[in-house]
DNA sequence: AATGAATGAGAGTTCATTCAT
DNA sequence: CATGAATGAACTCTCATTCAT
């Protein structure tokens, strides 16, 4: 009968609220450069409190990343299942999709944040390695071997091409959160615009004469 | 004949001795992870040695990026100059020399410092940005406006086009010192194939079909 | 019900234990050779608690200051309001209350304290001199003032006589806490000796001889 | 015949430099605020030239305190054997010679620091006290105990006057030296006319009254 | 003898972590 | 459980002192 009370829900809602305060702080200012004071602050509780849910600083940046990882690959997963059509046009649509999950959002700096911090973090690193990037090139690799396959594409080396379709977004990403800010630099360009850019160019090539060699 | 005694002759090293230390301790754990009596110690010097140099943690990091940035910026503009001929094989050139000098030494991963340590240092990010990001995207963009005006490539966007030129360089060399060693991530392509693909992918595009639409 | 906690009674009391703590050691050894962790271990609490209370040395410092002047002034002004009587007995009780009160304690050492750190806090030291010293001047003065337009007194010059008042007091003070211990200079005088000294000898005069220029 | 050399003059100089740069200094900052480089540069030499004549920074305190006064104690020794004449006008010629000696000057600042560093330097304040504070009073005091025996005088205490003829003046220097500066505190009083209202209010007491008890 | 580059013990301050309440 | 007072290891920076030149 006794539904929930408010003080439960509370506590069940503690850590996520915890990893949310890490994830922002960790955004605003880096690992190091966080206390865990104020992440325990931002989550409304008591600086004590924190470690009855996480044991020590690096753990809680640990779960945080991997929390938001986990949540992003089991999307992502579900998503890339069900594309249809010519390739062209699914290739299209992934970008599209992940750049409206991941360009705004929490997936999106903990990207950032685990470039940063890979080299202090092996073992996430390799999570995060083994669980996102892998599987994303894979998953944008096989896309590409079937076009292919089918006569669709040129055959273009497959790694190469993984990687140039994702380093432009992700470069972006990057460039706005340290850049972004500040008057440092406004990018007068939309993610949207760079998208449409790099399919059509990608597609037609940057040559006005269309003769191959 | 009073030839500089040795004492002089390490003094006048010092400041490169140690900007070299605090460059290769900071890429490897990050600015607040370095602690400034290792970067003395691995120049060779005592702790309080830095401190008549550099006044502080600060302005030694401050001093190292500027140094290796000025070295790349002078560098760069000389050899922009050179540059003749067609503009798809001057973009080529272009790349190819930017990869020798960047990829591999200190201006590369002075690029990805940038980028972490960016919010954390403001102004140094504005020098960064003014001399470095966008010189360069002026000078790319230069050259594929003279490209389309010239007829040689289609009136693609400028901008776009020059961030998706530059990205997949960038974003390897993030991706190489973030994930590159303790056996978490082996990329099996070269930075030479990559550009060979991104060459020929943008010359030519992706499509088997050379119809346009 | 709930009593105040050991832990919470503690909490309250600590800004005084350390203020007190701080004005022993730097009474002993001065300001610049008292270490934080010194005033630290003398109020019971370890290096990092002083930090919880305040943020520097040098607030610490005026805290201190400031508390114990704070005390003093409220006193004194308390008991200047009462005087009563002829001036010349007036003043007698002035100067043995303010011996009585600062004489022996803290307020007595703070003004030495102050003659020594005034060049390296001079927002206190001008606290000090509008706080205490010229009201005390003030104080004094008036009452000259008065004996004289009573006719009490000769027609003496105030300021000059405010500071033959005030100046063998405080150099008692001075002298004592600085030459007073280690077998440096026993002053076999008593501060009371002293004063009776003083008051006979304004009023009466040093010469044996009663009649006047 | 070869005079000494201006570098030979430079050299035998050196020691009264170095102890004047000192004094200079640690009047202007305390002891503990005065770094040694400081000092040396300020003689004109380089840091390590300081301890080819003072083999540490406290023996250089040491040197000028015990420098300064032994001038002033060979200097008032010789004068104080001069005095002639009624004890009521000696005493008031020694009080104005000796502020014309110390009041300006370094003797007089050397009473300053003095009385802050006597409990860091017990050896050092024991000899000030030796040979500086007890002399001093023992010479006041056998005027005043003359001035008693001729019948002068009436029968004071000695200490007790002595100490009310030397505090004021004392007091005024250090006053002077600690808020003088700044605006902290303007003292409109010279030290002449102080010396003048105390001389007057000594001899004649403060009463108007002339009556004796 | 003079120099000033180099040293390293030591001081102030921060903050992750603990634990009494 | 939650709290936040307390802790002390760790870090930055200073400066008296040394010593090669």
């Amino acid at each position: 009968m006794a539904s929930t009370a408010p003080r439960q829900r509370r506590k069940d809602a503690r850590p996520q609220e915890l990893l949310d305060a890490a994830l922002a702080l960790i955004v605003e200012k880096g690992f190091a450069a966080t206390r865990s004071e104020e992440v325990a602050a931002r989550a409304g509780v008591a600086k004590g409190t924190l470690y009855r849910y996480y044991p020590s600083k690096d753990e809680l940046f640990k779960a945080m990343v991997r929390e938001n990882l986990s949540m992003h690959i089991a999307e992502s997963a579900a998503q890339a299942a069900q594309y249809q059509g010519p390739i062209a046009g699914l290739l299209q649509q992934m970008m599209q999709a992940w750049w409206a999950k991941v360009g705004h959002g929490n997936a999106g700096v903990v990207c950032k944040i685990m470039m940063i911090e890979a080299r202090n973090f092996p073992e996430l690193a390799k999570f995060y390695v083994d669980e996102v990037i892998n599987p994303s090139k894979r998953l944008i690799g096989g896309l590409i071997e079937r076009g292919i396959a089918s006569g669709e594409f040129r055959a273009v080396p497959i790694e190469a091409t993984v990687h140039l379709l994702i380093a432009p977004m992700l470069h972006m990403l990057l460039h706005e959160h340290s850049f972004g800010e500040h008057d440092i630099c406004h990018e007068t360009m939309t993610a949207e615009e760079l998208l449409d850019a790099q399919m059509a160019l990608l597609l037609h090539g940057l040559l006005a004469d269309s003769s191959r060699t």
